[in-house]
DNA sequence: CCCTGATGCGAGTGATCGCTCGCTTTCAAG
DNA sequence: CTTGAAAGCGAGCGATCACTCGCATCAGGG
């Protein structure tokens, strides 16, 4: 029964931990998921695996550590474009900004978004996705809330959700599927006017005037 | 190196493989992906382990069948609802229609769902939920082309993918995550709004008249 | 230089699980 | 009935892997 580490020397303890981290990072990025045992982790990160579990209780611990450095950085990569801007730019290039930070932060590491996404179970990486999402839907309610109609005020939790997932998996897929025709800047004009359209903005009629009956 | 029965009896063996594929599906709802061992599901199936190994060359190809079966089974359902009314509906009533269907679809069982969408790394589903979305997003095309104004032609294929990423997804969470003070109505609704706004469908004009500034 | 506790090591353990193989049962044809 | 091949069985093999434990190493105070 061999304990945790108790925080032994402080400083020793917290590159320990930086270093395993980082392991797990590129094991899974260069091995993927089913091949990131922990005694690979440990080689990789030049320690035996004896040693790793001094700062982690289990594998799942590593793991998680990993996911959650990574959410972390998306979010305040995203939090920070779209706190800055909040009230101080007008709709559409407030949406568009927002969009473009949060493509950009997930471009940074596109080989580990895919691990993530797609060789994760979900569930293992599903609480701090939410949190990301919390965050943004909680700027977003802020953002909305005085300047939707009065006959829709009552929606704004809805409509925040709505925006955030939509343009959330729609950039993820984006940055995994590439999607044949459909360039970074043709997704930022669609995104724009999936928003824009949804929230009345002016000047953003979606497809305008299109005959649909 | 026994390999899969060559069609046997015909008769008696789709009966063999149907038992099985509904094993999995129970041992997957049941106990979940984890615990999901080929000798649990030959056991669910009242089945020896060396007897499932007849009909499937190994554990890959029960769960692919699993998973086949249910995105087939939705893909049906949402092209069935989408597929009679392409063109003798209104626009918005033929979104509300399909999102209707979609919905109903996963609510079918939300605990496969969960399972397939949770649980599942989703590289192993994603061939054939990229069916169901690539199916759909064929109709959404036809649908549209003649009907997006002339100077947003050319955008048919992202328009047209951009909706169905988005209303997909946000059908899958509502489902999954059953968001508080979202009702199955308030669903349809933002789902109508959101892609009417998108489209410019008259009568369907988002949150209208917002001030954004 | 010795002692001691903290740190690190890595071969090993125990459990799991996909899959197999040699045997038994079934059944239809002769 | 006999016979033999097809169908089914299930104990167990082999490999993997998370995790452990007893030992080596080292720092630094006496």
């Amino acid at each position: 029964m061999r304990r945790v580490r108790k925080t032994p020397k402080q400083e020793r303890s917290r590159q320990m931990v930086e270093r395993i981290v980082t392991a797990g990072r590129e094991v899974l990025v260069e091995h993927g998921y089913d091949a990131c045992s922990t005694n690979r982790v440990a080689t990789r990160a030049g320690i035996s695996p004896g040693s790793l579990y001094q700062y982690f209780p289990d594998k799942q611990a590593v793991l998680a550590a990993v996911i959650d450095r990574y959410w972390d950085d998306v979010t305040e990569r995203v939090a920070a474009a779209l706190g800055d801007r909040v009230a101080d730019e007008a709709g559409p290039a407030m949406v568009r900004a927002t969009a473009d930070a949060l493509l950009a932060a997930l471009e940074r590491d596109p080989a580990l978004l895919r691990v993530v996404v797609r060789q994760l179970p979900a569930q293992e990486h599903e609480a701090r996705r939410a949190s990301l999402e919390r965050r943004v839907v909680g700027l977003a309610t802020a953002y909305l809330g005085p300047r939707l109609p009065r006959d829709h005020r009552r929606d704004v939790a809805a409509v925040a959700w709505v925006v955030v997932v939509a343009v959330e998996n729609l950039a993820v897929r984006w940055v995994l599927d590439q999607p044949a025709g459909i360039s970074r800047n043709d997704l930022l004009d669609q995104v724009v006017a999936l928003v824009g359209g949804y929230l009345g903005m002016p000047g953003v009629a979606g497809m305008p005037a299109g005959s649909t009956t």
